[in-house]
DNA sequence: CAGAAAACTTACCAAATGGTAAGTATTTGT
DNA sequence: ACAAATACTTACCATTTGGTAAGTTTTCTG
């Protein structure tokens, strides 16, 4: 590798924002972590607003891979959610810190919400057609399509990023215990999804 | 009243501390908000972060004090359910700062966590035996009660506090959309949860 | 009314933070 | 080989931050 020094300030950034915060995050502390220097940071990104944005940019582009990886195009109904849900479990378990950001970002929106707005809206306007496509198939209840996906959304997203909430219920937040809740949030959305 | 002052603190903290984030806020912002000085907060709480606790206590105790006025005791099955999103929903949109901050300490844990873990606990201690007890009369699905309440929470907490997500959705988060999430909601656990 | 406790304010301060300026070593294109 | 671009580092700096120390005013109490 000739440096990718840039490539690591931006693997080390996207974990640090999506684990622990944007503001909790100093350029210091990046820096000492990679054992550069703060201005070496400042030399590739031009300021740390810079750098957030390339994080999202990142970890936008690796969730929308994540999961137009996962989405079998053949696969029809519920199997093509649950496609989905397993790779962003999946996302989870490997890259806790990609959704992480995301939800951050989606959160509090700020400076860089507009781009992942705008990334956001193509995947989401292709799931409310699909939605729309199976519920007119009578494969899918008749919700609306797009109240649908933010309930979908909230909790997938949620069961796979909030370990408090896990450690409250009794749950260990480990590997073993995110396979559980991804089967049974699979069965929570089949049991939501498919008409009768 | 007599002064007010530390309750008006207090407020102010959790509002912004629930809105914009802990380390976005600094004490001299709340302190110009207030039209005090940062010395005056210093007084009544002596620290930042003993001013997070405090906001995190009153955050518990409104979001346990809105659901337990909603539940009704005689209430069974999804009934129970609905009375319990209606007033999550109710509190989202009346003072959507108490679940933005319960979210923000529940995600990233930290220094206050535990006062957090323990209260939910209690919630979701008593929730989980309301599920088991309703699956068992044969009324609600057999699901896992512990991941259901925990899929159960991030749907309606996400609908309840992820504007940007709505917007990505194309969907603006005023008070009108707010209502159609809340039934929309609704009819998505209403079908995950009860029985054929 | 005296005095002490409570409720502040003004004045600082050390540390941390994002960022600039200028220098140095290294690679690269010709 | 050499100049120029690249990839940094060392040296600063202004501002912000949470927090302390020491006063000052207001309120309560005997």
């Amino acid at each position: 590798m000739p440096t990718g020094t840039r490539d690591r300030i931006l693997d080390s950034a996207l974990a640090a924002f999506g684990m622990r915060g944007y503001d909790a995050t100093s350029l210091d502390d990046l820096a000492a972590d990679l054992g550069i220097t703060k201005q070496a940071i400042l030399y590739h990104y031009s300021s740390k607003e810079a750098l957030l944005k390339a994080t999202i940019e990142l970890a936008v582009n690796e969730l929308g891979s994540a999961l137009s990886g996962a989405a079998n195009p053949q696969a029809r109904g519920f199997e093509r959610i649950e496609d989905l849900v397993r790779a962003t479990f999946s996302l989870a378990a490997r890259r806790p810190e990609v959704l992480g950001l995301i939800r951050l970002v989606s959160r509090q929106g700020g400076v860089a919400s507009g781009k992942l707005a705008s990334a956001m809206s193509v995947m989401l306007g292709d799931a409310v057609r699909f939605v729309e496509a199976e519920r007119d198939a009578g494969r899918f209840r008749r919700l609306e399509p797009r109240m649908l996906l933010l309930a979908v959304y909230s909790a997938v997203v949620g069961v796979a990023t909030e370990p408090e909430v896990m450690r409250a219920l009794g749950l260990e937040p480990d590997l073993r215990s995110l396979v559980r809740a991804r089967r049974e949030t699979i069965e929570f959305l089949r049991a939501a999804l498919i008409a009768d």
